[in-house]
DNA sequence: TTTTTTTGTTTAAACGATTAACTATATTAT
DNA sequence: ATAATATAGTTAATCGTTTAAACAAAAAAA
């Protein structure tokens, strides 16, 4: 049972394809016969005529198609963004193909490449470490891209990310106007800017208060080896010779983690501990004491990202960059050390 | 900047498509001077030639690409599946595009016509409520397709899903031997199969302990108010006149609400109530007592679904159906009651 | 030597749409 | 009556592949 083509229609009507193309899509209305029109119109809608994208894409060499590329679609944050990726495209008629990249260049440009070889019109990229070439690559061959959650700050290309500075710079703010000092952070080892903006927020705060930082507060951990990594750090915090009375995490799987580590180890947050955890989850809610955190504007992001990505494809030639606030949702994890506060 | 093209690679070789199509193809191996081949290949390398799938799928009819339907790409069991399926799919040269339903058969509907004007070369689809005319169309059309997480009994079609009632038999039966005898469960209001399944299997376990089911034990919320619902449920649950000694939910949102209430009401687990979750989540790793909870193999079930729908491209006349079995996680919530087990 | 077979390559149609350019009437203007 | 213009439609090329069938030249068999 073969999809009807145009010709079928075509044929059963007894006109040419041609016309029967200019009906289906509504051009040169003026200038086509009403009842053929109708005839057409009704034929097409008794054998449920579907258009064959294929052949259309081959010919216009429009997919309506876009590629995502994530680090990992089972993670939250990623599948977030991929939802209200899919909504705004969906508005403007576009489907999305996905991928996960495992934070892996080599699994990236694999990934790149098979979306381009689908002709995708253009791609959503949260690009991990070492991935910069691959990005000038697509610059030089102008495919439309719009980079999420991550971007080069020396590469000129639209992005839609996360003012990490300011983001954490609010957040340790508050962790000292709320009488916290000795403040720790525990992010990613990476070499990657929206990374390291945030440990550049958090040493700014540090700075402009007029509090020196000290190296022990900063831990770094591999990806690979998240979990053992975020115990011994937050052991460290807490039995080593600088011990902190907060620690800011810069990721939800750092958070989550973080606080898994924290009730083994039966701290007590607030008073002997306080915590700020980034991004939002569900996971938060559960905890003994819900900590404060900064919440990512992730259905915006996806949204603006995509509309950049959509108007990048009429006009390629304005570059769109784009740093959204974070909101920091505070909640009884940071509650005021009360003797210092007045 | 064209992408090159086999008519670009030919008319710089000197040679006909077709004899560089088959060359980059491996097709008519012996057939094929040593020394063009090689030039050709050579060419193709240097020009980075990448074949055009759109054309190429427009003469194979084949696109390498799966539809995929889940109710919401944000919901981590929908995510996890997708990374699952995304990975399977690449293994044998697929491409995965997705689409989240919301839970509503008109904009399934909408998904899966523009999956198929896409020409996905097959569909895997988690349906809801109401979508059986669809699926029935589908198999009319002889598309080829694999339903995951939920099925039609009376449809013969593929499928991948949980056995929901031996799942949630085993939960009860681990309540009932653990001395609960109150059992209380909150559930979906939903005509779907797989989640009546879960309240007939708890219903057999309590039938076969010789326990009398109460009308009271059972609440079934709506999706759309899910939080107050199950609010509610919860306190009818400890204040109400049958009062429960334990409560199973039937899904991870369900459960993670639940939990979130439960604190709320400060009710002690597993002292006042035992709980059973659904689903895995990091969140339970951050309850106070973490939960025992029934795990779906969430993995293969979208690597299974994968495959048998491969499996399905080639040869569409056989059905496959799994019916997986959940693996109950006992944690503390579900101490055993000391004084009930001798 | 002639015929058959093998080897290496080309031709050309097809997939299903789009669209510029053309044709053939009918209508209106001059 | 003739030219100009509108109206309603058709023709045919094209997008980039695949692939059956045809073809020519060389090698093997007769």
């Amino acid at each position: 049972m073969k999809k009807t083509s145009l010709k079928d229609i075509a044929q059963i009507v007894g006109v040419s394809t041609a016309l029967v193309s200019y009906v289906l899509n509504n051009k040169k209305e003026n200038r086509i016969g009403k009842e053929v029109a109708g005839k057409i119109r009704k034929v097409a809608l008794e054998l449920n005529y579907q258009p064959n994208q294929i052949a259309k894409s081959l010919k216009t060499s429009k997919t309506q198609t876009l590629g995502l590329v994530v680090a990992d679609i089972a993670n939250p944050f990623s599948s977030s963004l991929a939802r209200s990726i899919e909504e705004e495209a969906d508005k403007h008629n576009y489907t999305v193909i996905y991928g996960s990249s495992g934070e892996n260049p080599q699994k990236c440009l694999k990934l790149i490449t098979t979306l381009l070889n689908r002709r995708v019109d253009g791609l959503l990229i949260a690009a991990p470490e070492g991935t910069e070439t691959q990005l000038i690559d697509l610059m030089q061959q102008k495919i439309p891209f719009v980079l999420i959650d991550r971007y080069f700050p020396h590469l000129k290309t639209n992005y839609v990310a996360l003012d990490n500075y300011q983001s954490m710079y609010k957040a340790v703010q508050h962790l000292l106007e709320s009488g916290y000092e000795r403040i720790g952070m525990i992010t990613f080892k990476s070499s990657l800017f929206h990374i390291n903006e945030r440990t550049r927020g958090y040493r700014a705060a540090l700075a402009d208060a007029g509090i020196a930082f000290k190296k022990s507060w900063l831990k770094a951990v591999d990806r690979a080896t998240l979990k053992p990594e975020v115990s011994k750090a937050i052991q460290e915090f807490t039995t080593g010779k600088n011990p902190v009375d907060a620690i800011i995490f810069t990721s939800n799987t750092l958070s989550v983690n973080g606080l898994k580590e924290i009730k083994a180890l039966n701290i007590h947050v607030p008073d002997e501990m306080a915590v700020v955890g980034f991004d939002e989850t569900e996971a938060y809610d559960l905890f003994y004491c819900p900590p404060t955190y900064l919440k990512q504007p992730i259905e915006e992001m996806g949204r603006l990202a995509t509309t950049i990505l959509l108007e990048a494809l009429i006009n390629n030639n304005r570059v769109t960059q784009a740093n959204l606030e974070a909101t920091l949702i505070v909640q009884a994890s940071t509650q005021p050390i009360l003797h210092k506060i007045s």
